[in-house]
DNA sequence: CTTCTCATGTAATGAGTTACATGATTTG
DNA sequence: CAAATCATGTAACTCATTACATGAGAAG
């Protein structure tokens, strides 16, 4: 359950500065990307659905009035008012996506836990590679925070490196539980251990 | 972009056990959900479309016939093979959404910290309930590891209260740094520190 | 028989993806 | 002008949620 939130972040996103559709697919991509996907298309509906409500307004620029031509979209007082209102509101309990549990879970009944291994493997050197580039980010932009909202965007990101070092921690746990897993199987098959025989 | 996981979630299920339509619901509401959510809609809708590819096997028996009837339903040779060609196939990127964070920037737009003070208060309390959850969870369920598969739906567990963790230790921080931009606030109020003034 | 609950299902709508199409601008 | 590229948009489809409807069995 999680509707709606693509309309606040375009609002969010106009709040912060006035773009035609795709400035804010290429603000979406990078610095929204971190907590929120999404693609041209949705963009583009989405504004068009913010116009007819009022929430969003198109610049009057003759120039641009037909097919190919840039739009300019800026928020409006109502849009504005409406984010705010959204923002104090209760917050909505995210649905629980997690594919690589749905994995493990079928690798489980399956009782092949080596299907998993390179899921995991790929899957940390993923994780490695977004925290890595998070933290590039954080020295970047985050080595001072002058301001309110620096400050609050710099939170944003700290989730999100909170997020990729959690899932570099829980993978490293699962290889070496696989890894374990493998040597008691190998073990199994030849049962005389050293010790014993 | 994680479509198809229901389906291969649904075939997982019936791995382990060939169930009804509200069989597997509730199944999903216990052991499923806390890496996959979903509602009886959807699994029904899912059912029959995996009924029709022939992946999964209505029972015959006469008196599940009309509309009130439970239905059972088992996986068949094929599903079992389709189950492992997914198991077997690259792994879909899963799209990034993260309310948090678009609530967090907006709040930063808006230049309204304390806007998020009670969504961070809850948040932070879910997470708790939710790892204590894992927790009780994993001392009854997962004492011991008799086999592979325990060992790999304990790791599912394990995600999760990887995640739950990480999302306590990130709200905390947020909390805190909330704390200091209070402070930092109501001190330029009053400009003259007891140190200069 | 009425009421309650359970299991199943329908309908409408919204959210999101993929593939493709068209007008405008730039470049050679 | 031809080709490439950019910005915008359409169409079709799948995924997901919400609200509601109906048949069956159980309890009173």
């Amino acid at each position: 359950m999680t509707p709606m939130s693509l309309r606040f972040a375009i609002l969010t996103a106009l709040s912060e500065k006035e773009s035609t559709g795709s400035e804010l697919a290429r603000r979406f991509d990078r610095s929204f990307a971190y907590f929120w996907s999404t693609t041209h298309q949705q963009i583009y509906r989405e504004l068009d659905q913010l116009e007819r409500a009022g929430w969003v307004l198109k610049a009057e620029d003759p120039a641009q009035e037909s097919r190919g031509r840039p739009r300019t979209f800026s928020i409006t007082e109502r849009g504005t008012q409406e984010l705010c209102r959204w923002l104090a509101s209760e917050p909505e309990l995210p649905r629980v996506r997690d594919v690589v549990g749905v994995r493990l879970r079928a690798a489980a009944v399956l009782g092949d836990p080596e299907a998993v291994r390179p899921l995991l493997t790929e899957q940390l050197e993923r994780h490695r590679a977004r925290l890595a580039e998070y933290e590039r980010i954080e020295q970047r932009d985050f080595a001072t925070e002058p301001d309110v909202r620096t400050a609050l965007q710099h939170l944003v990101l700290r989730s999100g490196m909170t997020t990729e070092s959690g899932g570099i921690q829980w993978c490293e746990e699962a290889l070496r539980r696989l890894d374990r897993l493998a040597e008691a199987d190998s073990a199994a098959d030849r049962p005389v251990t050293p010790s014993s025989g």
